[in-house]
DNA sequence: TTTAAATGTCGGATTTTGTCGGATTTTATA
DNA sequence: TATAAAATCCGACAAAATCCGACATTTAAA
């Protein structure tokens, strides 16, 4: 995206990339930048020390600092070691274009060099690296991939897995399909629902919710079958052949849409598996 | 605490200062500073207001404006107004001397006269950038994502996500629409107001700011189907069949454009859900 | 002042959801 | 292998919810 405005906004040439700060420092003295463009939150090495090494390695270039503000002290450090504009998240072209060209101006450079680094993109919840995530959010996360969370049957689908991996022997295959939404419909709060009629509620909305998904991932695919996304979950969680089908309807509507199978059954099961593996491994 | 910073380091001479946008115009239009920082947050005449006014008023000095980043289009209005530079808060002292030297270097500034207003230092506890992000703070920054947040409707989904956070019980599923919308007419500040028919117009405008997210999102997928934008919002937020509908009548037309379905249910469910998660997780 | 765009109003069109019985598939047993 | 039982999937329909579109009114721009 930065690497981006500034092509396109012929701000200066992308001489190099970088993943860390540290995987940077030796990109950046091979290279000789004018202008370094740099993430002030990275892994291993942050903004600032990266700064403080190239420094000390008597690195002469300009310094523009990508971030977030979160703490005056940072940016009072930054400043301190050299940077000499800041650029605010979340990344504005215009905002862009006005401090390289400041830069270019102010240090009368022509061809702008720059060694930019983009991965901070990926890194940003760091939080939630630091506390277990709960069977909820775990499914919710995948139910949010497939673009099916806001569908009624969602909030089952939830708590069936709540209700699987509460069990205390930790199965691998799923009990009868009606006993799990039985289970499901006993877990409601109301005393007053009919166990077995909530029960066959669930078991539509939870069919009609994973038809949702296939038409979602159908889409996706039928724009970008490379779409990450849809090369997860359409193979595993869905039989393929219903989605291919799908994808012909949707590519030409000689294609009947109306027959789709939905496979409850397998996608439940694979992700029960899933949300247990993600479960065991945090 | 800005003037004094301004003092203290010998940027130069502070001639003046005003309570407000409004309050400035006549100020800084008789002293005719060379430089003027200025909130971008004001009551009555916000900061960018305040610029345009002054500019049509053909006052030729510079702007630096202080605030705290809440939104990149303003950022770029700003720029496109006139702004050199932002300072950004909690206002750092080496942040201001090198904006302030940067400014007085560039314009061959020598006693640099200053028009600046203080009041909203009072109004925003220093520590702002370390405290928790409002409900409206998370929304607003999901819909300036999708390129929306100048839609008429996006206040009514701001209030509407307000509402259901602000509920005691965390809901994962949403109320019936009809109940939610009648809730945030009921929250307006007017005792007049139908509640019924603002609830009608209510829906009425959160259906045609979705829809413009999803020509937003269809333009940004029709150039770059990698977009991080696209990829996140297009499949989650939206039933993806009609995303990728509005795609194909962008790039040929066609494809008619007027019988895009929105789903209100849909998009306003996994806002709520995201503004949730996002509100737990700092 | 006029025109175009934005927004509100309101009744109706369409979709969603729960219910329920049956169709189809899978599994177990003889 | 055939059959019966169990399990899973399915579809139609009515009520409720959501979406929709046309037109009136308001606002903004020329």
């Amino acid at each position: 995206m930065l690497k981006k405005i500034i092509m396109e906004g012929e701000l200066g040439v992308v001489i190099g990339e970088a993943e860390s700060g540290v995987a940077s420092i030796t990109s950046i003295l091979d290279m000789q930048p004018d202008v370094v463009l740099i993430d002030l939150l990275m892994p291993e090495l942050d903004g600032i020390e990266t700064i403080m090494k190239l420094r000390k390695e008597d690195f002469q270039g300009q310094f523009i600092m990508i971030s977030q503000i979160v703490n005056k002290e940072m940016v009072g450090e930054a400043y301190e070691n050299g940077v000499e504009f800041f650029i605010h998240k979340p990344i504005n072209r215009v905002e862009v274009q006005s401090i390289l060209r400041k830069t270019a101006e102010q240090f009368r450079l022509k061809d702008s060099l720059l060694a930019i680094r983009e991965s901070l993109e990926n890194i940003n919840p760091g939080k939630t690296m630091q506390r277990k995530q709960s069977v909820k959010e775990i499914v919710l996360s995948i139910l949010n991939d497939m673009g099916i969370i806001g569908e009624v049957g969602s909030d089952d689908i939830v708590k069936a897995m709540e209700v699987l991996m509460n069990e205390s022997e930790r199965r691998t295959q799923l009990p009868p399909l009606k006993d799990l939404y039985e289970a499901v419909a006993a877990k409601l709060d109301s005393p007053k629902v009919d166990i077995k009629k909530e029960s066959k509620a669930i078991e539509q909305r939870i069919r009609r919710t994973i038809l949702a998904a296939i038409n979602n991932l159908a889409s996706l695919g039928s724009i970008d079958n490379t779409n990450p996304e849809f090369e997860y979950y359409a193979p595993r969680y869905f039989d393929f052949q219903e989605i291919r089908h799908q994808m012909l309807h949707i590519q030409d509507s000689k294609f009947d849409s109306l027959k789709v199978k939905i496979n409850s059954k397998k996608f439940l099961q694979v992700l029960y598996l899933e949300t247990l593996d993600k479960y065991k491994k945090q």
